[in-house]
DNA sequence: GACATTTCACTACC
DNA sequence: CGGTAGTGAAATGT
């Protein structure tokens, strides 16, 4: 890492050369590949693959016959309608009209007719058709799944994603396995509706305007809808900590985003379940636990056991369902696969109320668990190394009880442990976790490196090159650069206005310039994460007074993570990280050289490396959606009124890492543009950020926008067959 | 390390 | 019995 390099000279150029040192023909030696921005016209040779998109990890949620617990409805819809029917729970009754495909082999989905749940032995119970049955409020699929405490009311907000859960009090009745009618039930019912009572903070539908659209197209996408209420919650809890970030105090932005998420019912896979959680994949990160009560993972806030009460045959336990190891006690390290996990209670912080733990609540279904075998989620708990204070959370899919004990802890009380094995044939979650853990710690230790660092010194992370895939040696040459170069020189551009904040700017100062070009917030929170796209962001630069440090200098500090250029399975080479991403962290401008978008000429219809700002796709544009929860107005800008910039970049000949991250129609990462050094706000610069959490070794992805989109008077680049593999695929960009 | 806080399960009650 | 209100438990995240 070369500091004075970033200082003086910002132009860091370096020519890659594949081959390494020695390496005579370089960009002859590998022809024909396109690399990089791979399309279908260049580097794809394999058509119609479901590409594996999200490498190393599973990216292959087939929708089963849970889909629609997850049948979202955009929020207003349902609002006014009360209790109008909700929905068409298709397939309510009996046979659900699906056959769910396990993806991974043997591993067993945890749902899907006729795929029992790999509860257990058949010592323990028999598994025909109704053998195993979970009475429940989301009877659906083959468990019948229903804690019967989930019967109890609930306080309900107006909206819901989910229809398939009965917000208001329970009308129905429970008894075994039945699959409630409720949506009859209710819309018979017509005072339910409005016999509920929200709690305290009553955030009325401010959901007005434009409807909550950042539901998927298809309700039937399941892994859509989580990551929409995903993205929802984690908009709010941006929000909202930067609301509290003005005031100085700290309020917990992640229990205020959970209560409003709560309050709406902006939730998935409401009611428990045993097994998997449609639409979450192993290897999902998460930063709060907040999070993952929304998404239907693990519905306690705090506690680290989910249970409910399930039948068995004619027998009903109560059994657990879902662990979240927080990495306090255990290390029963190296291997990834057995977990010994600590039974709750007992912990206090004065000694004198600390007791032996009790065979009772999440305990006891633990051991009921180890009886009956059923599966377990298990979410592991690390330190964040980027957040010194946070944890960062990983799913990392199913796994059984096999055994347990009583021990003695430290402080003398009486403790329940259980060990845990993961069920095989799963992908890896935290597996993968730990190995670029090591990588980080000690890079050599990555095998299969073609080269170490393809920048050669200009990033100040190495970035290494690597093919798992096949006998490709490396992209086309390139020169890697870390700077875009535009046409004029900086010093002959319209300049930035700056602010005369002394020290550095703070949230919430009116007299911020900065502040106040912005929209009145500073748009990153104090961890550097954006907050919210806008039109241009702009930072501060060198007409500020604030120093380097100041908050608002984010993206001209350059890339903070470990990229890894790889080859991709079937769309040329991609480009991934060793680190978990959060999302709104920034991730890497676009740089190259501008192009004269005055002057196109016929070589730009044949370069694979120019961005353009085409509109992108809904998932992008609804970056925001959390404004219009707390009754601010939206952000939102639709297609039509999308304004691109007249900006051209060409990355074929200079560029950097950005110009290996392919097009996907369910991307991870969005364009926002940014300004610090210039004020030609027709030619900001492109900078990336997380759409939302990537685990590492995750492909990084973004929407390379509509194709043809008229906006584009003239350079249109040319249409391409995607092969992005996701659900909402447009197939073309 | 204290503190405020959340959701859910459970019980008592009407 | 059905529904409501209150309480306790758990442990997070700052």
């Amino acid at each position: 890492m070369s500091g004075s390099s970033s200082d003086g000279d910002r132009l860091a150029m370096v020519v890659f050369c594949p081959e390494g040192a020695g390496g005579g023909g370089t960009s002859g030696s590998s022809p024909g590949v396109a690399s990089g921005r791979s399309t279908a016209s260049s580097a794809a040779p394999s058509e119609g693959i479901f590409d594996v998109f999200e490498m190393n990890r599973a990216s292959h949620f087939i929708p089963g016959p849970n889909q629609e617990l997850l049948d979202a409805k955009p929020l207003r819809s349902l609002a006014p309608m009360f209790p109008a029917p909700m929905g068409v729970n298709v397939n309510q009754s009996s046979t659900p009209p699906l056959v769910c495909v396990t993806p991974v082999g043997q591993f067993p989905t945890g749902f899907g007719p006729g795929i029992l749940p790999a509860f257990g032995s058949p010592t323990t119970f028999n598994t025909t058709a109704n053998g195993v049955s979970y009475t429940g409020t989301n009877a659906n699929g083959p468990i019948d799944a229903t804690p019967i405490s989930a019967y109890k009311t609930r306080p309900s907000g107006p909206v819901s994603l989910d229809d398939d859960d009965e917000p208001y009090s329970g009308s129905q009745t429970t008894s075994s396995g039945r699959k409630s009618k409720r949506s009859s039930g209710l819309a018979a019912d017509g005072s339910n509706g409005v016999k509920f009572k929200r709690p305290k903070p009553v955030y009325k539908n401010f959901v007005a305007g434009k409807e909550l659209a950042f539901l998927p197209p298809s309700s039937s996408d399941s892994r859509g809808v989580v990551e929409a209420v995903h993205m929802t919650f984690e908009a709010l809890r941006r929000r909202h900590l930067q609301l509290d970030e003005i005031q100085e105090t700290s309020k917990r932005a992640d229990l205020k985003a959970g209560a409003i998420m709560m309050a709406s019912n902006i939730r998935a896979n409401m009611g428990k379940r045993v097994g998997a959680v449609p639409g979450v994949e192993i290897g999902d990160i998460f930063y709060f636990r907040m999070e993952l009560c929304v998404i239907g993972l693990h519905a306690p806030s705090m506690g680290g056991i989910d249970y409910m009460s399930a039948k068995f045959g004619t027998d009903e336990d109560s059994v657990a369902i879902c662990i979240v190891a927080a990495g306090g006690y255990e290390n029963e390290d190296e291997d990834t696969d057995t977990l010994v996990y600590s039974g709750s209670g007992g912990n206090s912080k004065n000694s004198e109320e600390r007791h032996d733990q009790k065979l009772e609540r999440g305990n006891l279904a633990l051991e009921r668990s180890l009886h009956r075998k059923n599966e377990i989620r298990v979410v592991r708990g690390f330190k964040d190394p980027f957040c010194l204070t946070g944890k960062i959370y990983i799913y990392d899919g199913l796994y059984k009880i096999q055994e347990s004990w009583k021990e003695r802890t430290k402080s003398g009380i009486n403790c329940f442990k259980y060990k845990l094995l993961r069920e095989p044939g799963q992908p890896d979650g935290a597996a993968i976790w730990k190995m670029t853990q090591g990588w980080l710690e000690n890079p050599t230790s990555r095998g299969r490196v073609i080269l170490p660092d393809i920048s050669s010194g200009a990033e100040i992370l190495p970035v290494c090159l690597v093919n798992e895939v096949d006998r490709e040696k490396g992209p086309e040459h390139f020169t890697y650069i870390n700077q875009v170069k535009y046409l004029k020189p900086l010093s002959s551009m319209k300049p930035l206005q700056g602010c005369g904040c002394q020290s550095v700017c703070l949230p919430g100062d009116a007299n911020c310039a900065c502040g106040q070009h912005n929209g009145g917030d500073l748009p990153y929170s104090s961890s550097g994460l954006l907050v919210c796209r806008k039109p241009i962001i702009y930072e501060c630069g060198e007409a500020c007074h604030c120093s380097s440090n100041c908050r608002n200098r984010v993206t001209q500090k350059g890339v903070r993570f470990h990229f890894e250029v790889f080859r991709t399975a079937s769309r040329g080479w991609g480009l991934r990280c060793w680190e978990p991403i959060r999302a709104g962290a920034f991730i890497c401008e676009y740089t190259g050289e501008v192009i004269d978008e005055l002057k196109v000429n016929l070589d730009d219809s044949e370069d694979d490396y120019i961005f353009q700002t085409v509109c992108p796709g809904e998932k992008t544009l609804k970056w925001n959606f959390g404004p219009e929860l707390i009754g601010e107005e939206s952000t939102y800008v639709s297609p039509d009124e999308f304004q691109p910039l007249p900006i051209k970049i060409s990355a074929k000949k200079i560029g950097n890492v950005s110009r290996f991250m392919n097009h996907s129609c369910s991307p991870n990462v969005f364009w926002q543009p940014v300004q610090y050094d210039h004020g030609d706000d027709s030619h900001p610069h492109i900078m990336f950020f997380a759409l939302k959490h990537i685990p590492p070794m995750t492909e990084l992805t973004y929407d390379y926008g509509v194709a043809g989109s008229e906006s584009h008077g003239s350079g249109s680049r040319r249409t391409k067959n995607c092969f992005c593999g996701s659900l909402n695929c447009r197939t073309v960009f």
